[in-house]
DNA sequence: GCCGGACGTCAGGATCGCGTCAAGGCACCC
DNA sequence: GGGTGCCTTGACGCGATCCTGACGTCCGGC
């Protein structure tokens, strides 16, 4: 059916999780902490990531960091805290779904079932290639021409959330919030000088840009 | 940000919901009932729907049933029932997330997030294609003879009012609403003024009309 | 034939949004 | 302590966009 990724440093947890899922029809790849799960995600391709927050080398958010920028299928998130704040930083950080522990299993599954039906969009694609730079979202690595460019943590998010919607208008709230935060929604400013530091780096005339296009009191579209 | 359809028998929570929906920038509409909840997702065209599950008319799955073969945004479920079997039934009947009251406005807000986050991400079913233009209401896309052509928000914003309901009439009041607000009912000219700018910009003849129609002293018309 | 209402067209001026630049604050590393 | 990036913030000019009013046209009613 789909190839789930667990990611929980409990074995007797995993077990459970890796019987019930083998029985609901998942193909299912294990990783007992985050430095394994990001490396795991990025070697066996999941559908899909179960995602415990308590593992013994990374935060949880780290993780999703991690996943994020590349993974675009649903991440469902396991975590023994039940405040709500948590769940609000999972969430916005990038998870899909929440469920506290001790959890029902056929809840899981439901919930599992929900998510992938969801995203059973196209996988997407890693590399975008354009005729004068080429962005490898796993890598994290920006090319123009050929030589590698250097790009700051900011233009990284700004670019990667324009790319991973090729010829899509993505609106300025939806940009300012992935990448500052839900709290910046206002600040359109920001756009204005990253994406000029985005365009002098990429663009073959800055001053007209091809790919980096510009929809007044609307948003940004990355136009391959 | 995104327009969201509530529905609850609950007045008091519907009130607090209403208000912080607005605060967070959504545009809210409200369905007391079953019956009046998909008659309001066909008018009103929400983007994402919170449902509780016990309505006075229909039952919860019912609801579902009757949204679910056409609308294809999130629907986030609301219910005092913690049982898992319920949650299950919910989210197979087509549910994509399943909140237990009483609830934390806070984690509401962004599983809500994260529910339009998601939905947006779906590639675009809704395209609408004519003999001489399409409109791609996912990205935000017009193209004419296969060109792209380049439209202010105030024309997009009523266009894809207008091709959200091919082949229906959509009252002056209704546009007015949508698109310049509540307060903007009486001023017809600004409608005279864009549908002229749509029809120069669409229309192969835009002296005479075939897709943007006028139906005079009632509103306006997009057949395909 | 006359008249009123509703619509289409046009142009101009106020306003808004965008690109650009530069300066200040901050963290981090040497 | 000095230096280097990086992020934030403000100011400015310019072009696009929106609103507004005036005028012409069409059509049904009287």
């Amino acid at each position: 059916m789909s190839r789930v990724l667990v990611v929980d440093d409990d074995v007797q947890l995993l077990r459970a999780l890796r019987i019930s899922l083998r029985a609901a029809g998942h193909d299912v790849v294990t990783a007992p902490d985050g430095t394994t799960a990001v490396r795991e995600a990025a070697a066996a391709h999941p559908d899909v990531v179960v995602l415990d927050l308590g593992l013994p080398d990374l935060d949880g958010t780290e993780v999703l960091a991690g996943l994020r920028p590349w993974f675009t299928g649903p991440v469902l998130v396991l975590s023994a805290r039940a405040d709500s704040r948590d769940k609000v930083a999972a969430l916005d950080a990038g998870a899909d779904d929440y469920v506290t522990k001790p959890f029902d299993m056929a809840e899981l599954l439901a919930r599992l079932r929900a998510a992938v039906r969801r995203g059973s969009a196209e996988p997407g694609q890693a590399v975008v290639v354009t005729d004068s730079f080429t962005v490898d979202l796993a890598a994290k690595q920006v090319t123009v021409d050929g030589v590698a460019v250097r790009l700051t943590p900011t233009e990284w998010a700004l670019l990667s959330e324009l790319v991973r919607n090729p010829g899509r208008l993505v609106g300025q709230r939806q940009l300012l919030q992935s990448v500052w935060g839900p709290a910046y929604e206002r600040e359109t400013n920001y756009l204005r000088v990253y994406l000029a530091q985005l365009r002098r780096k990429l663009e073959p005339d800055p001053a007209h840009p091809r790919y980096l296009h510009t929809e007044p009191g609307m948003g940004y579209r990355f136009t391959p």
